[in-house]
DNA sequence: CTGAAAGCGCTAACAT
DNA sequence: ATGTTAGCGCTTTCAG
């Protein structure tokens, strides 16, 4: 039932010439190779006419290139992740590449077993954003000469590719913000990780409590919560027991929706009271009520900063030495939810 | 510099067998073909040694499996397409299958490029979405005994697997709870459209409409808005010359979205007094002022029906006639903006 | 200007 | 029980 697809020597039989003249003429080399005007446009006409698609998975096996790259993630479904992978997307096939995407879970063991399973394709690059664990790993894929580079997180010392924010300065931004609102007793709501972005925006708010000599007030949460219930829980906790908080910096998008649950159920008056800015905008905070003050991250420069680097080290077969890092900066979207208390309705 | 792949035949010719073996050992069929134990083991070890994996690219092409699934979306930041993907990947992954997300943007041309894109790459199976104009490029598909199945929505008519919600119910259940709580003159709100969930969805109002005697309102937005703003300003109209409507059924979370900005801003006091329903969740309705009651599809059960689907056609290589359809229904997350207005704060 | 043929890495029917 | 060999569909060198 199967109806078989036509090959390149199908159309080289039906033509009287040879797969090579075909090929050549397929690959746009007719005039490099002077084949004449006339063998050309007849297999041109008879390709078009019976619509004949190379075999890809063929091409890729004798060229070695599959134009295929892969994104890693840690899940496609959290906003900022699919934010980039869609615009990722559209680069790729500008260039005649697609994409695969992919969800780590932050596990070093998924990352590894996808990683192998996608170099075992052939794939032509890697753009990974890291779970802690798998900077052997990723050693071990640029001594097979595969490009690769790291978005979002890295390793302290590595030599390789990377393209990131400033998340430091991005915490400052935040309080310095928050500050001059005179929100003058932050707290920093995070996740006890040891990922590289999650320690910036750490630094980033301890720093600024030196400079303004605020009180540091951290509430780390575990990575593996439980439950959003649990989540919940230790953020009501750590309300009720610092009461003397004016705002909050919020280290990621999950982390702002959770406390803003607990907020409006457990602390009503709060919500309108404090200080709250997240990290990662989402379209939706927008529309909270009070809307909700957002760290963005420059998703479209960030995608462009890494495909560029990436296609670099693809089209430069040798081991280069000088890798390419790139560092951007955030920008703060203001909304109510950092509006000085005086200028509250 | 690049380190050469090992082979198949490398193995072999270190160990002093032939390809054969190896390649049966490889696949397991050691067994089957009474390999002895002893060969059996020192491939297996060897194999192990070197950490080779085989060249899935050379294998597909000789098998003419590629192990690789498509699950082309409308926007793969939306929301609702990006948890569907992520539970596509991990049910695809269990099964050894890996998933090509894509995004046509509802656009037919884009739609077909894609397919025929990885048609060339001898992809398994498609999962799709469609757009409204590509009925005859999926019945290609299906003539070429290529495994699709439809997705969300559908083509009047056509023979073909497919997997959705009922969505005239979905819209019948929402326009119900709104009556049960007071609110009798409900809008409904949606894109100018003729893909077949949303025509689903504005039947199941105007039949709503029918049975409670309630005046049909209907706002249909173009679906080519050239912004935001323009949404918004339509909205707004609509707003101002409709003041006796005391309800909303928004057809999509991005509308939603827009009509939530405009009541924030415009019509701060109607924000509480309206009641409002949106199709498909998000995680962060439950933190809007008020929380946004919604009509949520059963995305994993929708994810996992459509891979029976697939699967069923991808081992049944002879056409089949009997093409298995699957319409699921929607469940309601009732939150306060549904709230009877008596009960509200 | 065009064709023959080798070979990318793998599978599997057919020999031994 | 293991080996030989013919492809899968394509690119590309080398010979006309």
């Amino acid at each position: 039932m199967k109806k078989k697809r036509v090959s390149i020597k199908d159309i080289a039989k039906h033509l009287n010439v040879s797969v090579t003249t075909v090929s050549f003429v397929l690959n746009g080399k007719a005039k490099e190779k002077r084949i004449s005007e006339e063998v050309t446009n007849k297999i041109l006409d008879y390709v078009k006419k019976i619509n004949y698609k190379p075999n890809q998975l063929a091409q890729s096996l004798r060229t070695g290139q599959s134009k295929i790259l892969v994104l890693m993630v840690e899940d496609i479904s959290n906003y900022f992740f699919s934010k980039l992978a869609r615009v990722f997307e559209d680069l790729a096939y500008e260039k005649g590449y697609k994409v695969l995407f992919c969800s780590n879970e932050n596990s070093d063991k998924k990352s590894i077993e996808l990683i192998d399973l996608f170099n075992e394709r052939q794939v032509d690059g890697f753009i990974i954003i890291p779970s802690a664990g798998i900077e052997n790993k990723i050693k071990s894929l640029q001594q097979q000469n595969i490009p690769v580079v790291l978005l979002d997180r890295f390793f302290e010392g590595m030599e390789i590719g990377y393209v990131g924010i400033d998340n430091r300065y991005a915490s400052r931004q935040g309080i310095d913000h928050l500050n001059m609102n005179g929100f003058n007793s932050p707290a920093f709501v995070s996740i006890d990780v040891q990922q590289t972005q999650m320690l910036g925006r750490l630094e980033g708010y301890q720093e600024a409590a030196k400079e303004y000599s605020f009180k540091e007030k951290k509430l780390l949460l575990p990575y593996n919560l439980k439950s959003n219930e649990q989540g919940r829980e230790i953020l009501k906790k750590f309300f009720n027991e610092n009461p003397e908080l004016d705002s909050i910096l919020f280290a990621t998008n999950y982390l702002t929706q959770l406390g803003l649950e607990v907020l409006k159920n457990d602390f009503p008056e709060k919500i309108h009271q404090l200080g709250i800015i997240t990290f990662d905008d989402n379209a939706l905070f927008s529309i909270c009520t009070p809307a909700i003050t957002a760290i963005c991250q420059p998703i479209e420069n960030m995608a462009k900063e890494t495909m560029n680097i990436l296609f670099q080290l693809i089209n430069k077969p040798t081991q280069s030495t000088g890798f390419q890092n790139k560092i951007l900066k955030t920008s703060l979207e203001v909304r109510e939810s950092t509006k000085a208390l005086i200028e509250r309705v």
